[in-house]
DNA sequence: GCCGGTTTGATTGTATACAATGCGGTTCTA
DNA sequence: TAGAACCGCATTGTATACAATCAAACCGGC
């Protein structure tokens, strides 16, 4: 099956982004049957990892299982979409306070250049570059909220939106445009260890990510109409 | 090993509760090193679960694992007891908002009543009885709040928590007339779908039980004092 | 004596084999 | 023909076996 874990990664972890992908992207529409050995014939391996990734998934939600009776995705709705991003804005916001004491100036200045850098460019690579940025930024939010289990935890939602954002990665210039300079006033929110304004501009910032998403889910969710309960 | 798994329970989700109760109980002390082998020998049980178990934690950030050199006990430190009850409130008085509106009036008097019932009493079993009640409330609410992402994401927070609460039962009657109180006032708020004022008894309620937590484990930690990097 | 390569052991990662269980179809009976 | 018991199959749960990998000890050369 075309891509191939990197070499020290373990199978497991790769196998868990492919699934997941799948799951979001709709090709395993909700409640498809995901059957271990077919899954494990599938990718060309054993029952073993594959396993651990379903178990994995109960753990995010995205997945239910019972004991005979095989695995099912669960559905996604738009709703759940809207859900995962106000939840997001509710950790991020909450992470804020912490963030403003421990971060690195270096990082935030090392952030803010990126921005800037990328501000006056256009061209194919600009959203692909935002989007990375973007990643940073949040990344950088919740690592410094000081909480190894808050990160562990967002760890996981994270990777449910990362890989929302991507299956909409239609945006338009204009809105990389905006989304960069939200990134920016951000950061310097951040770097003037202004708590209130960080917090409105990423509840914002969030929103408008959500907007932009949601959009996008709802037009593919209605070209791919619920292949459903084969 | 003493306790058995129910029936029909998996193996790894009994052995799941039991690491963990280790873990938060300080017996698994932070930094000891978690092979595979050893567990399963110690439970009498094969590897294949006890790594199920082991991944499921890590998601939790409850354990760190590198690839061959077996998995270690995060530390649990006074502060993060501290944020992981800050987390749960950033998390529930998110769902408030959603509550207000789904949650089956029955339900709410079904608690009003229980709690009504416990008011005048006293002796051995009103903590316990006020614990259970506890969980139901905090239970009520999660469930309430209508996406399924954000349930299974606080399922595990829930029980991280709730294990904390466990060590921490000696609590004594006044602290418990006091959170029944607690449970009261925010039962009522939520019968008069009062999402601003459900959202501050909340805040309070669980920054209650977070200072009692915390006195309890601050004493224990003590007490202790790090067998660790065994 | 010190540094670097090598070997060995411990431990995880993955595959496979076996047991348990529940569902569905089939057959037998009334 | 309808219903119930039974048997077989599909699928998961658990155990075991094997491969890969990393660390640390050991040995030899400089």
């Amino acid at each position: 099956m075309s891509a191939k874990p990197s070499h020290d990664e373990a199978l497991h972890s790769f196998l868990y982004r492919a699934l997941l992908e799948k799951i979001i992207s709709g090709e395993f529409a909700p409640g498809k049957r995901l059957v271990e050995e077919e899954l494990a014939r599938s990718y060309g391996v054993s029952r073993t990892p594959i396993r651990e990734v379903l178990l994995s998934l109960v753990k995010d939600g995205c997945v239910e299982r019972a004991r005979n009776c095989g695995a099912r995705v669960v559905a996604f709705t738009a709703e759940d979409v809207e859900e995962l991003f106000d939840l997001r804005t509710a950790l991020e916001v909450h992470c804020i306070s912490n963030v403003v004491r421990t971060v690195k100036v270096s990082e935030l200045l090392a952030l803010q250049h990126s921005l800037e850098a990328v501000e006056g460019k256009s061209g194919s690579s600009l959203q692909e570059e935002h989007a990375s940025i973007d990643l940073k930024l949040h990344h950088l939010i919740v690592e410094n909220s000081g909480n190894r289990r808050l990160i562990a935890q967002m760890r996981n939602l994270s990777l449910l939106i990362e890989s929302l954002q991507l299956t909409s990665f239609d945006n338009t210039d204009d809105q990389a445009r905006t989304t960069g300079e939200q990134h920016l006033a951000i950061v310097r929110a951040l770097l003037k260890r202004d708590v209130g304004l960080a917090q409105r501009l990423l509840t914002e910032h969030i929103e408008y990510g959500k907007r932009n998403v949601l959009q996008m889910f709802i037009k593919f969710a209605n070209q791919q109409q619920l292949v459903a309960r084969e």
